[in-house]
DNA sequence: CGAATCCTTCGGTGCGCGCCGAAGCATGGC
DNA sequence: GCCATGCTTCGGCGCGCACCGAAGGATTCG
């Protein structure tokens, strides 16, 4: 069959050590120049842009050409969501591994990371956790549901609810969701399309900021209270 | 980071040709020998035990030895749908590969086959379809939801309900599953623990039954009536 | 127009690993 | 006990590809 081949062709490029390393350096959803994919890999200029080329015929990255710089991001939300899935695998099989003290920028990872486009981490499972606590979201692993009290709380922070459910089966109020499988806090934090919203508002709102060069992000004093006040979250 | 090459590791091991054969053969969710797993994959034995040992320490199958065969399966439900979600990757990149004919077993194939643990290909998204007209099911590409009658109607067949809900968001009658997009529709499909159930109810009750050396499935008579009455799938 | 930056293409090197055939252990049947 | 079957380990071959350095477009800046 034709398929296994195209496939195969697809796991094989997430499968070298320095293509995956570029991937998960964007898995923050923003695009990154060549160069400092090359460097987030440690291999040099030529070799990534081979890398970077093939990875873009075959449809896992997207480029645009920005004056003497090339952006690359990942192509789609199916990709995410293909290495969110291999992570959940790779993690599994690994015999809990000692939870070292992997020095600072792990340390950042582990509190708060963006996951290609929702909240992971300490903060993305605790802020899942006082949702379904307050019965706003039911979460299984096969797929996630928010409640008409949930929704109108997003309203007030000033998502855009109507334009969420426009795509989204919405009945009785309800919009539905995805769970996906924390890496760090092997728990299940909110993904999907309201995952997303909320990550995007908490980002706009400045509640919580990027790090530079790196997938973690910051809880700003700001975004502590209202996340407490509005969520009740409160992180350790 | 460590869990990068944990995660290039993984996928290595999905990008082989021949191992991207095997776990495919695996992908009905039985468990194959060795020897046949070889001849799936094109390969010699020798050659296939060495890439089913590394798969087995790797974590991605479970070994079960037998008298003196071997039996091999996917180690997990996560192992499936990464290989789902690779899939939909390659399928994607794919540029509408023309829909040349490709022999009986490929329409086989396409007419209805297991994918894992649910039903997918024409049958699969007819099924889907029939239950969404009906208003049984809602679908989107974040997750799924069953409504009471669809779960009432899921117990008139005797599937055991309370059982599937028992670690399933469960209030007020619905139960949460799962959207798979066909490899060879190019649509969605029920998956999760729903549609793991139905295929299993659908085997069971004799309605449809498996096509010896591939996962294409076979429709029966009696399955066609039961199908039409009960669901109202008209299979072209 | 240079000069600097970003990125690519081009050769050449070397390691990794997928592959097989032959031989070595198991297990089951007779 | 013997042979047959299923699977593994071992040795060796060869292709593929990841990698780099050097050189060549492309684009922006002074």
């Amino acid at each position: 069959m034709a398929s296994t081949a195209m496939f195969a062709e697809i796991a094989a490029l997430a499968g070298d050590p320095a293509r995956a390393a570029m991937l998960h350096a964007l898995m923050d959803g923003r695009a990154l120049t060549a160069t400092e994919l090359a460097r987030a890999a440690g291999i040099t200029a030529p070799t990534a842009s081979g890398h970077l080329a093939r990875m873009s015929v075959a449809g896992l990255i997207l480029v645009e050409k920005q004056g003497r710089h090339r952006y690359h991001r990942l192509a789609s939300r199916a990709v995410a969501q293909m290495m969110e899935s291999i992570m959940q695998v790779a993690s599994r099989g690994d015999p809990l591994r000692k939870p070292i003290i992997v020095g600072p920028r792990d340390a950042a990872l582990r509190a708060a990371r963006t996951c290609y486009d929702h909240l992971a981490g300490r903060l993305g499972v605790a802020l899942t956790d006082a949702l379904i606590e307050a019965g706003h979201v039911e979460l299984t692993e096969d797929g996630g549901l928010m409640r008409p009290p949930g929704l109108a709380l997003l309203g007030r922070i000033g998502i855009d609810v109507d334009a969420l459910s426009a795509h989204h089966a919405k009945r009785g109020g309800r919009v539905l969701c995805r769970p996906c499988l924390d890496w760090s806090e092997r728990r299940p934090h909110l993904a999907g399309a309201i995952g997303a919203a909320l990550c995007a508002q908490c980002l706009a709102s400045g509640w919580i900021r990027r790090i530079e060069g790196t997938r973690a992000v910051a809880v700003t004093p700001k975004g502590q209270r209202e996340l407490h006040s509005l969520f009740g979250v409160d992180l350790g």
